[in-house]
DNA sequence: TATGAATGAGTCTTCATTCAT
DNA sequence: TATGAATGAAGACTCATTCAT
């Protein structure tokens, strides 16, 4: 019955992710984004009031997806290893499934450092955080996980995952990460098993 | 007794550093690395073209040390997984040694895409992956290394160094990468070792 | 009772042709042209897009002027001789009653060969002289006219003309181009007309 | 013996000549002199001084070979007939002998108006025009010429060269111009002779 | 004479944002 | 809500010219 399925403002949105996946946020202007969109500049300043609260939107939903895969990965997770697992698991899965947003917040996270937006993606991530720890601090402190300082868990289980994340996404790898899932996988719990386990 | 031992190119580099740190290269403006290295518009004109071929200029400075250290471990590396832990520790030392450099590599790789110094760039990155892969290959032939798509290796041994040193460098993190350089070594070959292997 | 009668567009166009008849197209700033015009710098590159595209859309209209008033003339001529006459009269007319027009024609011919007007421009030039050719064509045949090489009957009728309006219209000649109306036009008769005519 | 036998100082004039046909005078940089000519920046201006010096020796020579020309067909001329058709042949016959030279007077005799050299200039000019005026006078006031305001001779003579050779120099007309000497000398004397003579 | 690094005022152009309709 | 003309601050880059060697 209506013109269009999507609302105007996700028109909006949906037009920016392509321009700033394809030139980056700064080297987008508004008017690639009023182009793709055909959308009118004053429409665009309507809903987002500016350029950089259009890629923020962006960034928080990216986000958002993906601590939502991932909670749902680890809520089903019966041992630490299904647990680490998880973690690496989930953010592939991720990027697979919606590359271009995994791109715009792999190559973005510095922006928003100076935004308006940087307090509450603060707040997020931080909240965030604190649920994974509470999940496996239990198993750190029983020593099914090697203990480590706890700065480099993140690290060690997500670390390869991005890095090939990077790689794919800008094309300099062919492969699709999917078809790494479990390599990385294992690779992030041979890292963190205690030494005594086999 | 000169007034400077620097030359002029190199102000204008040491200058364009800092500011690229501070701002990030698109937010850094001509003039801002007019004032820091005292040279004049033109005399940064003169020497580099742009603004680009600046950022592309220490870029491929940057990288070609970040080699050179890990030439360096690697050659004294006896055996495989002192050569795994090589490449972990080599990048860790360089980003340890020189973090602004670091972060403006980590920050900027996209950067060169378009650049003129692209093709360079892509020739010498090829030829020091072909290097690399020279030295491991008899091992992962040999089953000294878990047996892996090639495309894999680089992510899992450097990924959570990678991870932690854009923490780190952003601020997000605050131990210096230097106090996991045998954690994160570790965990680079604890995820290659051969399953069999003690 | 609006402020001004004239559009934004209008009013740049004519600042534009002040400006350029002052100094010349290279060394009149768009800043020369903002101020003249009143209108904004974002206004002026809203409508035409560069300081070029300004000078071919005056250059166009101009031309296109020149033209109208040759063929009201030649319409209402009724011998070869009021032909050719009308010809010369046609470019005298027009350079007495839009002096900045023509010498901005006569100073700029080679500004649109890069343009991307110059098209648009060729097309009118080339629709414009058949007709011309159309008319006099028959009077050639019949030997009403002089009989030479295609190419030497503009450069005859109106070359005169157009030397003394670029001495005129420079200031190096002081007497009204209007004056010598008649002059012209029977040197161009003069020269073309049959020799056996009296 | 020598490693050229043109001066420094013609090599120069030469790039810079084929600067200007290319660009134009505003838009040939020093630099792409230098680059055409193999001296150094510091050389042309221990040489010139600036730019518009350039320029303008280039110009004060043209005129002044062309000037040679007019001078030496005007002094074998015996009557008036062959005075004014000599002064349209010697136009064509430099033009044709030196199109660069005459494509660079044809389109920067504005330059010149604003420069230093321009009182030099119009002293040049004024004296070689009384040289033209002395040797027509007396066959105007004898009637062997017709009588016109002595603005307008000029142009009658030279307009249709002028303007055919702004035509062939430019690209628009295929035909070198020596093929109209004659026709143009003749149009030139038709134009100017008086009403009885046959 | 020759060289080329250095200078810096001056240009065009871009672009986020505003606002009257 | 939508539109797009208007704004003007800000930026990258150019280029004639100077001058130390």
């Amino acid at each position: 019955m209506t013109t269009s399925k999507k609302s105007r403002k996700q028109e909006i949105l949906d037009a920016a992710l392509s321009c700033f996946t394809e030139n980056g946020i700064e080297a987008t202007t508004i008017d690639m984004i009023r182009e793709r969109s055909r959308a009118s500049v004053g429409s665009m300043y309507h809903h987002f009031g500016s350029k950089e609260s259009i890629a923020a939107a962006l960034y928080v939903d990216a986000l958002a997806e993906h601590h939502e895969v991932q909670k749902a990965l680890l809520a089903s997770a019966k041992t630490v290893e299904e647990g680490v697992k998880a973690i690496a698991r989930a953010y592939i899965d991720w990027v697979s499934a919606h590359p271009d947003k995994a791109r715009f917040v792999l190559h973005n996270r510095g922006v928003l450092a100076k935004s308006a937006l940087a307090n509450e993606l603060g707040d997020r991530t931080r909240s965030h955080m604190s649920d994974l720890v509470q999940w496996f601090r239990p198993h750190i402190d029983s020593g099914a996980l090697k203990k480590l300082p706890l700065e480099c868990y993140a690290s060690i289980i997500t670390g390869p995952a991005h890095d090939y994340a990077r790689l794919w996404l800008s094309g300099r790898a062919k492969t699709d990460i999917k078809a790494f899932r479990e390599i990385f996988a294992d690779a992030a719990w041979n890292a963190l098993k205690p030494e005594h386990s086999r």
